[in-house]
DNA sequence: ATTCTTTCATGAACGCGTTCAAAAATATCT
DNA sequence: AGATATTTTTGAACGCGTTCATGAAAGAAT
């Protein structure tokens, strides 16, 4: 991020890099956008743009980061339009995805480590925490909206779960080839049906074994993140 | 890996620059261990490594390829000694785990570009096709032995979903910093149990609708692999 | 206005993975 | 054996991300 005491001036500065880093990434790729050519074109010494990021790396965060911060509105739109939880799952999920989509070989560079917890770039890792528990907010105020009943055991890890689902359909959609990455509309389609269906379905008694599994496995999985 | 054509002095060179590797990213991991230091520590010139591996990350495929035959006669044996589908799934995952336990922190490179299979060191790209489907086969395999009835629907898809879980197994345990990895252990208990138990009921009857759509999933996102 | 301090900017230099032209070692042929 | 092709080895060089000593600009303090 831009230092902490920003004049104006340097402000400005920041942004150009950032501009000029995402142009370049968007045009030939993450890795072939060197660093010297990213200064060069924002009209600043090789050694500036580490005054401002810590690292190539950071500037896609930075990017992943204000993305973050303008979808909410169109978030907020998205769900006055959508009615009940696969709609609106859906629909949270595609915004994110039309949103991101420009850029969808900037963000390629995150999923590089995004398996890594530990790795300071990472959706998973504690640098992103705040941005992690405004989506997940998200997810809870559908939940919550939805009207359906959810045991009270669940209704805890509920949203983090289907934040971690979020972040599965955008990781495919990374990765997904298919000419405008309808597989991974499909898949988001199915899978909000699917994902309402079993929320529906774990409510009830003969299902509580088969819960109580699961919330096992999610205990253990999430042991030790506040 | 080594080049097609190998003499055995070429070979031994070959080995010794992969052992030195292999000690070099044990001690000191995998970014630390530089080629320089590997080159020196097997005897050769710095660009002698790249005479026999493509890169530095092919050094570690060649070790995850390697593991995965040596695994083989491991594997035949623990699927000796259990019973039942939760115990040979249980087990079949544990001698992984075991057997990279002394790499783990060398493995950590692979899941590094793991996500992505269209990067030449992917577990989920073509060029580990060969690995993948031996693997498969095992899960197929413990499958047909444990006498449950598959719905037909679901028998050709199931090893490959085992194989999946196996890895998200192994991307867990990479990440896994309790002690003695003891999460993993507890999720991978767990969850063949819970996945045993799926299986079962996945050919009642009245799970017919939901077998229906997560095979629709499935096909998704498999969709374009051979 | 003058110092002093903090912020911002520079470009050379470092360490790394990787490439490459050239040489050495080895195999193949006559 | 010598001549020739092939495989193996070398270490300097390249391009990259990143760091750093150095200096310029801009405020703050006297």
């Amino acid at each position: 991020m831009t230092p902490a005491k920003a004049t104006p001036k340097a402000e400005e500065t920041g942004l150009k890099i950032l501009e000029a880093a995402l142009e370049l990434f968007r045009k030939e790729g993450f890795d072939s956008a060197t660093m010297r050519d990213i200064a060069q074109k924002a009209g600043v010494a090789t050694g500036a743009a580490y005054y401002y990021y810590p690292s190539k790396e950071a500037i896609v965060m930075d990017f992943y980061e204000r993305s973050c911060a303008e979808m909410q509105p169109k978030i907020a739109a998205a769900l006055e339009e959508a009615r009940g939880l696969e709609g609106r799952l859906r629909e949270l999920i595609r915004v994110k995805l039309a949103h991101f989509a420009p850029n969808r070989s900037v963000l390629r560079a995150l999923l590089r480590n995004g398996a890594d917890p530990k790795h300071p770039l990472s959706p998973f890792g504690a640098q992103t925490k705040e941005i992690r528990d405004i989506d997940i907010a998200w997810f809870r105020r559908i939940l919550v909206d939805c009207g359906i009943r959810i045991s009270r055991d669940l209704e805890p890890r509920l949203p983090g779960v289907l934040w971690f689902f979020q972040m599965g359909v955008i990781f495919f959609w990374l990765i997904d080839e298919s000419p405008h990455q309808g597989r991974t509309i499909r898949l988001l389609e199915l899978a909000s049906k699917a994902i309402t269906t079993l929320i529906r379905l774990s409510g009830l008694p003969p299902m509580r074994p088969l819960r109580k599994t699961a919330l096992q496995l999610m205990e253990i999985v999430t042991e030790g993140r506040s």
